[in-house]
DNA sequence: AAACATTCCTGCACGC
DNA sequence: TGCGTGCAGGAATGTT
Protein backbone atom coordinates (compact mmCIF):
# COMPACT_ATOMS: atom_id res chain seq x y z
CA UNK A 1 0.00 0.00 0.00
CA UNK A 2 2.81 2.51 -0.20
CA UNK A 3 1.27 5.63 -1.27
CA UNK A 4 2.83 9.15 -0.61
CA UNK A 5 1.90 9.11 2.97
CA UNK A 6 3.97 5.44 3.50
CA UNK A 7 7.16 6.27 1.52
CA UNK A 8 7.40 9.46 3.69
CA UNK A 9 7.42 8.07 6.57
CA UNK A 10 9.83 5.89 5.71
CA UNK A 11 11.83 8.52 3.71
CA UNK A 12 11.68 10.52 7.29
CA UNK A 13 13.17 7.47 8.89
CA UNK A 14 15.70 6.69 6.28
CA UNK A 15 16.84 10.34 6.94
CA UNK A 16 17.60 9.52 10.69
CA UNK A 17 19.36 6.41 9.40
CA UNK A 18 21.63 6.23 6.41
CA UNK A 19 22.53 9.77 5.89
CA UNK A 20 27.19 9.45 6.26
CA UNK A 21 26.80 6.08 6.46
CA UNK A 22 29.03 4.14 4.16
CA UNK A 23 28.67 0.55 2.15
CA UNK A 24 31.14 -1.68 3.30
CA UNK A 25 29.09 -4.39 0.45
CA UNK A 26 25.88 -4.80 -1.13
CA UNK A 27 24.52 -8.34 -2.26
CA UNK A 28 21.03 -8.84 -4.13
CA UNK A 29 19.15 -11.59 -4.98
CA UNK A 30 19.19 -13.75 -8.11
CA UNK A 31 15.53 -12.26 -9.09
CA UNK A 32 14.90 -8.88 -10.84
CA UNK A 33 12.35 -6.39 -9.59
CA UNK A 34 9.41 -5.45 -12.71
CA UNK A 35 11.85 -2.65 -14.43
CA UNK A 36 15.47 -3.97 -14.12
CA UNK A 37 18.06 -6.82 -12.98
CA UNK A 38 19.51 -5.74 -10.13
CA UNK A 39 23.37 -7.32 -10.80
CA UNK A 40 24.93 -3.72 -11.51
CA UNK A 41 23.89 -2.53 -8.14
CA UNK A 42 26.64 -4.33 -6.38
CA UNK A 43 29.03 -2.71 -7.97
CA UNK A 44 27.42 0.98 -8.09
CA UNK A 45 27.08 1.27 -4.46
CA UNK A 46 30.61 -0.14 -3.33
CA UNK A 47 32.07 2.56 -0.56
CA UNK A 48 29.65 4.75 -1.31
CA UNK A 49 28.30 7.11 0.90
CA UNK A 50 24.52 8.11 1.81
CA UNK A 51 23.37 11.48 1.78
CA UNK A 52 20.24 12.76 2.57
CA UNK A 53 16.59 11.18 1.00
CA UNK A 54 14.39 12.57 -0.85
CA UNK A 55 10.97 11.62 -2.06
CA UNK A 56 9.14 12.52 -5.64
CA UNK A 57 5.49 11.31 -4.98
CA UNK A 58 5.63 7.71 -4.79
CA UNK A 59 9.47 7.65 -5.66
CA UNK A 60 12.81 7.76 -2.96
CA UNK A 61 15.52 9.14 -4.26
CA UNK A 62 18.31 8.35 -2.01
CA UNK A 63 21.85 10.00 -3.31
CA UNK A 64 25.03 8.95 -2.85
CA UNK A 65 28.22 10.66 -2.84
CA UNK A 66 30.25 10.62 -5.94
CA UNK A 67 27.11 12.56 -8.12
CA UNK A 68 24.80 9.13 -7.99
CA UNK A 69 21.25 8.10 -6.58
CA UNK A 70 19.76 4.93 -5.96
CA UNK A 71 16.26 5.58 -7.19
CA UNK A 72 13.31 3.36 -5.24
CA UNK A 73 9.93 2.96 -5.90
CA UNK A 74 7.80 0.03 -3.44
CA UNK A 75 5.23 -0.98 -6.12
CA UNK A 76 3.08 -3.22 -3.66
CA UNK A 77 4.48 -4.78 -1.66
CA UNK A 78 8.23 -3.02 -1.34
CA UNK A 79 9.93 -2.75 2.36
CA UNK A 80 12.78 -0.88 2.94
CA UNK A 81 14.31 -2.32 6.31
CA UNK A 82 17.08 -1.51 8.83
CA UNK A 83 19.44 -2.24 11.60
CA UNK A 84 21.34 -0.07 13.43
CA UNK A 85 24.79 -1.37 14.57
CA UNK A 86 25.02 -4.44 17.04
CA UNK A 87 21.44 -5.53 15.66
CA UNK A 88 21.12 -8.63 13.84
CA UNK A 89 19.15 -8.51 10.26
CA UNK A 90 16.42 -11.09 10.58
CA UNK A 91 18.19 -14.09 8.72
CA UNK A 92 14.74 -15.77 8.14
CA UNK A 93 13.10 -13.13 5.84
CA UNK A 94 11.88 -14.50 2.60
CA UNK A 95 11.80 -11.93 -0.72
CA UNK A 96 15.02 -9.62 0.34
CA UNK A 97 16.70 -8.45 -3.07
CA UNK A 98 18.94 -5.97 -2.03
CA UNK A 99 21.05 -6.28 1.62
CA UNK A 100 23.45 -3.28 2.11
CA UNK A 101 26.15 -4.32 4.64
CA UNK A 102 27.48 -0.40 6.02
CA UNK A 103 30.76 -0.56 7.18
CA UNK A 104 30.03 0.42 10.74
CA UNK A 105 27.92 -2.58 11.51
CA UNK A 106 24.20 -1.30 10.38
CA UNK A 107 22.42 -3.21 7.59
CA UNK A 108 19.79 -1.98 5.15
CA UNK A 109 17.55 -4.39 3.01
CA UNK A 110 15.00 -4.27 0.51
CA UNK A 111 12.34 -6.46 0.68
CA UNK A 112 9.89 -6.96 -1.91
CA UNK A 113 7.09 -9.93 -2.19
CA UNK A 114 5.50 -9.11 -5.28
CA UNK A 115 8.39 -7.75 -7.24
CA UNK A 116 6.58 -4.28 -9.07
CA UNK A 117 9.02 -2.28 -6.98
CA UNK A 118 11.96 -0.63 -8.85
CA UNK A 119 15.63 -0.11 -7.80
CA UNK A 120 17.84 1.23 -10.18
CA UNK A 121 21.41 3.88 -9.70
CA UNK A 122 21.96 6.19 -12.05
CA UNK A 123 23.87 9.66 -12.14
CA UNK A 124 21.99 12.60 -10.19
CA UNK A 125 21.93 14.93 -12.64
CA UNK A 126 19.94 12.69 -15.41
CA UNK A 127 16.90 12.33 -12.37
CA UNK A 128 15.36 15.48 -14.22
CA UNK A 129 15.49 13.70 -17.23
CA UNK A 130 14.40 9.92 -16.81
CA UNK A 131 11.30 8.24 -17.86
CA UNK A 132 10.21 7.32 -14.26
CA UNK A 133 10.27 10.67 -12.66
CA UNK A 134 9.98 13.03 -16.03
CA UNK A 135 6.32 12.88 -16.44
CA UNK A 136 5.36 13.03 -12.66
CA UNK A 137 3.01 15.63 -11.93
CA UNK A 138 4.12 18.29 -8.97
CA UNK A 139 3.99 16.43 -5.24
CA UNK A 140 1.03 18.09 -3.38
CA UNK A 141 3.21 18.41 0.12
CA UNK A 142 5.95 20.05 -1.86
CA UNK A 143 4.30 21.97 -4.31
CA UNK A 144 0.56 22.46 -3.10
CA UNK A 145 -1.66 23.83 -5.43
CA UNK A 146 -5.08 25.68 -5.08
CA UNK A 147 -8.38 24.54 -6.46
CA UNK A 148 -8.33 27.04 -9.68
CA UNK A 149 -4.88 25.36 -10.25
CA UNK A 150 -5.93 22.11 -9.89
CA UNK A 151 -9.40 23.47 -12.13
CA UNK A 152 -7.20 24.54 -14.62
CA UNK A 153 -5.11 21.63 -14.82
CA UNK A 154 -8.32 19.41 -15.53
CA UNK A 155 -9.74 21.42 -17.89
CA UNK A 156 -11.18 19.35 -20.89
CA UNK A 157 -10.71 16.27 -18.93
CA UNK A 158 -13.27 13.63 -19.43
CA UNK A 159 -12.04 10.87 -17.02
CA UNK A 160 -13.98 10.80 -13.44
CA UNK A 161 -12.22 12.63 -10.91
CA UNK A 162 -11.54 9.85 -8.78
CA UNK A 163 -9.28 8.17 -11.55
CA UNK A 164 -8.13 11.84 -12.81
CA UNK A 165 -6.54 12.18 -8.90
CA UNK A 166 -5.08 8.53 -9.28
CA UNK A 167 -2.92 9.82 -12.36
CA UNK A 168 0.60 10.53 -11.74
CA UNK A 169 0.88 13.02 -14.14
CA UNK A 170 -1.19 15.07 -12.55
CA UNK A 171 -0.65 14.91 -8.96
CA UNK A 172 2.53 12.64 -8.03
CA UNK A 173 1.70 10.58 -4.81
CA UNK A 174 -2.09 10.28 -4.41
CA UNK A 175 -3.33 6.50 -4.79
CA UNK A 176 -6.14 4.24 -4.30
CA UNK A 177 -6.49 4.37 -0.47
CA UNK A 178 -6.26 8.13 -0.30
CA UNK A 179 -8.04 9.09 -3.46
CA UNK A 180 -11.44 7.61 -2.11
CA UNK A 181 -10.84 9.22 1.44
CA UNK A 182 -9.87 12.49 0.07
CA UNK A 183 -13.18 12.64 -2.31
CA UNK A 184 -15.45 11.43 0.80
CA UNK A 185 -14.20 14.19 2.82
CA UNK A 186 -14.44 16.88 -0.16
CA UNK A 187 -18.11 15.49 -0.43
CA UNK A 188 -17.11 14.49 -4.75
CA UNK A 189 -19.22 11.66 -5.86
CA UNK A 190 -16.26 9.86 -7.27
CA UNK A 191 -18.14 9.65 -10.28
CA UNK A 192 -17.86 12.61 -11.87
CA UNK A 193 -16.26 13.80 -14.51
CA UNK A 194 -13.06 16.06 -13.48
CA UNK A 195 -12.93 18.45 -16.50
CA UNK A 196 -16.80 19.17 -14.93
CA UNK A 197 -16.27 20.05 -11.53
CA UNK A 198 -17.11 23.57 -10.61
CA UNK A 199 -14.50 25.77 -8.16
CA UNK A 200 -16.01 25.34 -5.16
CA UNK A 201 -15.67 21.18 -5.72
CA UNK A 202 -12.11 22.08 -6.78
CA UNK A 203 -11.39 24.11 -3.74
CA UNK A 204 -12.58 21.28 -1.12
CA UNK A 205 -10.58 18.62 -3.43
CA UNK A 206 -7.53 21.02 -3.23
CA UNK A 207 -7.75 21.47 0.58
CA UNK A 208 -8.35 17.38 1.55
CA UNK A 209 -5.26 16.48 -0.35
CA UNK A 210 -2.44 17.65 1.82
CA UNK A 211 -4.97 17.40 4.51
CA UNK A 212 -5.31 13.89 4.48
CA UNK A 213 -1.85 12.77 3.26
CA UNK A 214 -0.29 15.08 6.64
CA UNK A 215 -2.64 13.45 8.84
CA UNK A 216 -1.70 9.80 7.38
CA UNK A 217 1.95 10.65 8.05
CA UNK A 218 1.52 11.87 11.16
CA UNK A 219 0.14 8.02 12.44
CA UNK A 220 3.15 6.73 10.11
CA UNK A 221 0.52 5.91 6.74
CA UNK A 222 -1.89 2.98 6.26
CA UNK A 223 -1.18 -0.26 6.29
CA UNK A 224 -4.00 -2.19 4.33
CA UNK A 225 -1.74 -5.57 4.23
CA UNK A 226 1.98 -5.50 3.67
CA UNK A 227 3.10 -2.27 4.51
CA UNK A 228 5.93 -1.14 6.97
CA UNK A 229 7.81 1.11 8.14
CA UNK A 230 12.19 0.92 7.85
CA UNK A 231 11.50 -0.17 11.50
CA UNK A 232 9.10 -3.22 10.16
CA UNK A 233 5.86 -1.56 12.13
CA UNK A 234 2.78 -0.90 10.58
CA UNK A 235 1.18 2.28 10.09
CA UNK A 236 -2.05 3.68 12.34
CA UNK A 237 -3.51 5.43 9.77
CA UNK A 238 -6.29 2.41 8.71
CA UNK A 239 -8.12 3.14 11.57
CA UNK A 240 -9.05 6.52 10.87
CA UNK A 241 -9.66 5.53 7.14
CA UNK A 242 -13.78 6.76 6.62
CA UNK A 243 -14.36 4.83 3.49
CA UNK A 244 -11.55 2.80 2.35
CA UNK A 245 -12.41 -0.76 2.53
CA UNK A 246 -15.57 -0.38 4.06
CA UNK A 247 -18.31 -1.29 1.69
CA UNK A 248 -21.68 -2.08 3.11
CA UNK A 249 -20.71 -0.33 6.46
CA UNK A 250 -22.06 2.74 7.86
CA UNK A 251 -20.65 6.05 6.68
CA UNK A 252 -19.39 7.49 9.61
CA UNK A 253 -21.04 10.99 9.06
CA UNK A 254 -24.81 9.97 8.14
CA UNK A 255 -25.19 5.78 8.52
CA UNK A 256 -25.65 5.58 5.39
CA UNK A 257 -23.77 2.09 3.57
CA UNK A 258 -20.42 2.73 1.98
CA UNK A 259 -20.69 1.98 -1.88
CA UNK A 260 -17.98 0.00 -3.50
CA UNK A 261 -18.12 0.56 -7.57
CA UNK A 262 -14.99 -0.16 -10.06
CA UNK A 263 -13.72 2.39 -11.79
CA UNK A 264 -10.54 1.78 -14.32
CA UNK A 265 -10.30 -1.54 -12.71
CA UNK A 266 -9.88 -0.52 -8.93
CA UNK A 267 -11.79 -0.18 -6.01
CA UNK A 268 -13.64 2.77 -5.54
CA UNK A 269 -15.22 3.49 -1.90
CA UNK A 270 -17.68 6.51 -1.33
CA UNK A 271 -21.39 7.46 0.52
CA UNK A 272 -23.86 7.92 -2.43
CA UNK A 273 -25.70 10.42 0.36
CA UNK A 274 -22.62 12.40 1.24
CA UNK A 275 -20.95 12.29 -1.91
CA UNK A 276 -23.69 13.25 -4.05
CA UNK A 277 -23.77 13.79 -8.02
CA UNK A 278 -25.11 16.76 -9.03
CA UNK A 279 -27.33 16.19 -11.88
CA UNK A 280 -25.16 16.49 -14.84
CA UNK A 281 -26.77 17.26 -18.63
CA UNK A 282 -27.50 14.44 -20.21
CA UNK A 283 -25.63 15.27 -23.46
CA UNK A 284 -22.72 16.52 -21.96
CA UNK A 285 -21.93 18.16 -25.36
CA UNK A 286 -24.34 20.17 -26.61
CA UNK A 287 -25.65 20.19 -30.03
CA UNK A 288 -25.09 23.31 -31.95
CA UNK A 289 -26.81 22.17 -35.49
CA UNK A 290 -30.39 23.07 -35.03
CA UNK A 291 -31.21 26.08 -32.87
C1' DA B 1 -10.53 -17.74 -4.15
C1' DA B 2 -11.48 -13.32 -5.95
C1' DA B 3 -9.25 -9.29 -5.03
C1' DC B 4 -5.24 -6.52 -4.66
C1' DA B 5 -1.95 -1.30 -2.66
C1' DT B 6 1.86 -0.36 -7.87
C1' DT B 7 3.32 1.26 -12.96
C1' DC B 8 3.70 0.27 -17.83
C1' DC B 9 2.08 -0.95 -22.25
C1' DT B 10 -1.34 -1.89 -25.77
C1' DG B 11 -5.09 -0.89 -28.57
C1' DC B 12 -9.36 1.39 -29.24
C1' DA B 13 -12.31 5.45 -29.75
C1' DC B 14 -12.87 10.01 -30.26
C1' DG B 15 -12.12 14.79 -31.88
C1' DC B 16 -10.22 17.83 -35.11
C1' DT C 1 -9.52 9.34 -44.05
C1' DG C 2 -5.65 10.26 -41.01
C1' DC C 3 -3.34 11.59 -36.84
C1' DG C 4 -2.79 12.55 -32.18
C1' DT C 5 -4.51 12.12 -27.69
C1' DG C 6 -6.91 10.18 -23.86
C1' DC C 7 -8.70 6.40 -21.65
C1' DA C 8 -9.73 1.44 -20.30
C1' DG C 9 -7.94 -2.85 -19.63
C1' DG C 10 -4.48 -6.17 -18.99
C1' DA C 11 0.02 -7.79 -17.42
C1' DA C 12 3.56 -8.41 -14.05
C1' DT C 13 3.32 -11.71 -9.15
C1' DG C 14 2.33 -13.81 -4.63
C1' DT C 15 -0.64 -13.62 -0.68
C1' DT C 16 -4.82 -13.84 1.91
Amino acid sequence: MPELPEVETVRRMLAEAVPGRRVARANVSGKRLRTSSLVRLPTQLRARTFAMPRRIGKFLLLDLDGGFTLLSHLGMSGRWLFWPPGRKPDAALEHVHLKIAFADGAALWFQDVRRFGMLRVLPTAKLARDASLRLLGPDPLAEPRDGDALRAAARGSRTSIKVWLLDQRRIAGLGNIYASEVLFRAGVDPRRRAGALDAEAWRRVAREVPAVLEESIARMGTTFSSYRTLWNEPGQYGEQLLVYDRGGEPCRSCGTPVRRIVQAGRSTYFCPTCQRARPRRSSPRPRLSNR
